[in-house]
RNA sequence: GGAGAGAUGGCGGAGUGGCUUAACGCGCCGGUCUUGAAAACCGGAUCCCGCGCAAGCGGGACGGGGGUUCGAAUCCCUCUCUCUCCGCCA
């Protein structure tokens, strides 16, 4: 959500940074309740103040034994008043709130403008693309081979999307998920929870998933609750509507599966596990200090990278252009891994900086060095999604075999194992 | 699911219609004292909104919402959550 005073204060700043991103809005009704709206509440304190002296007279009077009920009437009617002035402010509070949180963060700076996932930059590019004297196999044929999923049977049950792993496959995804938390919580200081599944429509709208995004997630009716589409939106909502009182930066990792409806996306790479209604994934959130939040930024991606990095996956990080982030982000970058088997690069990691576009709606705060109660900035990235991390593992360690060479540093979880060898 | 109790500042905890401008204690911040610290003493602290160039002025908030009243932390209704007991349960 924007802070209403910059929109009043910065009408042409709003509208340009606005007009980058694929959402044109109307901010012209905006400032027009917030008009009527501070009228209306200037009015109504007037009035208040005029009968807070009222009453407190009439307590003096009835004390000392004088009729007061010629007065009592006319600060009745006072009172009708002040009430109709106070529903008039909620109603448009409610109606200003309801735009406010339709509207989209605005771009940093350093945001390229663009119209689509074309006007997407590539800022670096890591390891060696791996080539192979034998034709590649993408992960569906490998990991069929090896034992790894079982999709008929998961459609069965659930559908197509659901994914269901089996036997090694389900051990090295336990494995990489441990390997991971164990990455983060050790090497670059996240504290590891374990938060909710299910939420609130509050804790959806304080993260900006709604209301915008109610088809694209999983709603549970007789309780009113929504399967988390990212653990970002537990993880963020821990601190809604509290003031932080421990130091900043505050930096969290937690593992869980994710629910994604996916509507509108038939058709597009669908096979195997490169898009699925439910995953898992390891998840990065920061509360920080506006002041740090881009250096907390940068950080968090590397923290990403490290994953990818330890594993010898070879990647690249493209920086999303105004057209093509996310709705709360105000920049954000993308991490995707080579997956020879598809010859094409899969996204494994979205790392965003929300400033305060989050916190604001949350009503997440802290108290600066000043002393000043403000809002923090909140931060996140996928370290990283595990389907596609998978996906690019199969298909960078097959042989000419069909088996799977595994990176050493998951050995260790796996009892020592370090090849998948397809079944007899 | 049933019955009961409760929700007050960072924490504990008073407060049953009008000097409540939310007592008191703990913790916190600043000051005095001290070589330094502790103790003691003094002082200060919340959040939201509006008006104002500013100093400042005003309004609102005692779990959320609504009501009664000239006036509500206090009375009424309702919702949410917490705790205790019972039932069920991995």
């Amino acid at each position: 959500m924007l802070d209403i005073k910059l929109i009043r204060e910065s009408p042409d700043l709003v509208r340009a940074g606005l007009q980058t991103r694929r959402a044109p809005v109307d901010i012209a009704a905006v400032l027009a309740l917030d008009e009527r709206r501070r009228a209306a509440i200037t009015e109504g304190d007037r009035l208040k103040n005029a009968r807070n002296e009222i009453s407190r007279k009439i307590g003096l009077l009835k004390k000392a034994g004088e009729d007061t009920s010629g007065i009592q009437r006319q600060t009745r009617e006072m009172g009708e008043r002040i009430a109709a002035l106070d529903a008039d402010v909620r109603a448009i509070e409610d109606e200003q709130r309801r735009l406010l949180l339709a509207i989209p963060n605005l771009p940093h700076a350093s945001v390229p403008v663009g119209e689509d996932a074309t006007g997407n930059v590539v800022i670096r590019e890591w390891g060696q693309k791996r080539h192979f004297d034998f034709p590649a196999k993408d992960h569906v044929a490998l990991g069929e081979a090896l034992g790894l999923f079982d999709f008929a049977r998961a459609a069965r049950m659930s559908g197509a999307g659901f994914p269901l792993l089996t036997g090694p496959g389900a051990r090295l995804a336990r494995a990489l998920i441990q390997f991971m938390l164990d990455l983060h919580t050790t090497r670059h200081g996240y504290t590891e929870v374990a938060p909710p599944f299910l939420v609130s429509t509050a804790a959806m709208t304080g993260t900006g998933q709604l209301p915008k995004l109610a088809e694209d997630m999983y709603h549970v009716p007789g309780d009113d609750l929504w399967l988390i589409p990212t653990a970002e939106v537990s993880v963020t909502n821990i601190y809604r509507e509290e003031i932080i009182r421990d130091p900043l930066p505050i930096k969290l990792v937690a593992h869980t599966p994710c629910f994604r409806r996916e509507a509108g996306a038939a058709g597009q790479a669908t096979r195997g596990l490169i898009r699925v209604h439910q995953f898992d994934k390891v998840e990065l959130v920061k509360f920080a200090d506006p002041a740090t939040s881009y250096a907390e930024l940068e950080a968090l991606v590397g923290d990403a990278e490290d994953v990818l990095q330890t594993l010898g996956l070879a990647y690249r990080v493209l920086q999303l252009c105004s057209g093509d982030m996310s709705f709360a982000a105000a920049k954000c970058y993308d991490l995707e891994l080579w997956a020879p088997g598809h010859q094409g690069w899969l996204e494994v990691s979205s790392c965003s900086n929300f400033e305060s576009f989050q916190a604001r709606r949350a009503e997440i705060r802290w108290k600066n060095p000043q002393g000043k109660t403000e809002f923090v900035h909140t931060l996140n990235g996928s370290g990283v999604a595990l389907p596609r991390l998978l996906v690019a593992l199969l298909e960078n360690g097959q042989q000419a075999d069909g088996s799977v060479v595994l990176p050493e540093v998951l050995r260790p979880y796996l009892g020592g194992l370090d090849r998948l060898t397809p079944k007899t």
